[in-house]
DNA sequence: GTGGCTGCAAAACCTTTGCACACAA
DNA sequence: TTGTGTGCAAAGGTTTTGCAGCCAC
């Protein structure tokens, strides 16, 4: 994690670490929030810091961030293996989708508009099977 | 567009009916205060207004929202041809994705999920053309 | 007439910024 | 030492809400 910093030539701080570690351990994307507040037990680290440490890795590339239909910015690492999520718009559970379309959709699209790709996002609502079950109560709303 | 409403249990006003020709009219989604400043020379419509009636649509299902990665919220119409769109990230023009390939996407993910899938929303994000004809300036960054 | 719609202003929410001090290199 | 990082509080931008009056039905 050190050396992903220094690469980038941003200074090593404990804050910058505690928070690659974080996202590290995650298995999905995380808002600036989730990351305050599990460091919060462990040190102390204002919110501006969370904010402008992922914001200083994001302009370096070191970490990726989509906006998500809750309007929340989410991060994650930028290794070759990003993640997309798919949520419940009951218990808002969110997982993971475990593969990326897009690379075969971003070709056919550099062809069709002659735009240079340089990143997507994109995010699945839809109802978990857990809320299928119990979801009676909501089968008025299609 | 008046039965779109009756339909649903809305009220039909012209702030409504407004809001909805705007919409028709637009190639793209829309924010907020687009709408509100497309109307701003013809009549008077607070913002409030532009935001409950949107709400309210969207909530009936006539309208369709995404939240793009600047984070705005963006409406559309909620025809059976949603759109999606391409924005550049030097002259920020967007163009629309002439296709939605997500259809077999869902079909896999409900599969290796469980989830019933009830949305999706994406966006990408490029150089257009014309940007990348001036673009020298702009190489050092990946 | 009544419940939903509207305007206005204020609040909420997430994110950014100014300033003074602290720390990594 | 020097420039980058940090904490705190205040401000920014977008969206929501409380309340009083208005309008569609």
């Amino acid at each position: 994690m050190k050396g992903l910093l220094k690469k980038s030539g941003l200074k090593v701080t404990d804050n910058r670490l505690s928070i690659l570690e974080v996202l590290k351990k995650s298995s999905a994307p995380l808002t600036a929030e989730d990351i305050y507040k599990t460091l919060e037990n462990e040190k102390h680290m204002s919110f501006s810091t969370v904010y402008r440490s992922l914001n200083a890795m994001l302009d370096a590339g070191i970490l990726l961030m989509q906006v998500n239909q809750d309007s929340k910015q989410y991060f994650q690492l930028n290794t070759n293996e990003h993640k997309h999520i798919i949520k419940c718009i009951i218990c808002k559970e969110a997982v993971n989708v475990e593969f990326c379309p897009m690379k075969e959709i971003e070709e056919v699209l550099a062809k069709k508009t002659g735009y240079k790709i340089t990143g997507h996002s994109f995010e699945f609502t839809g109802i978990c099977p857990n809320c299928q079950k119990n979801s009676q109560k909501y089968s008025k709303k299609h």
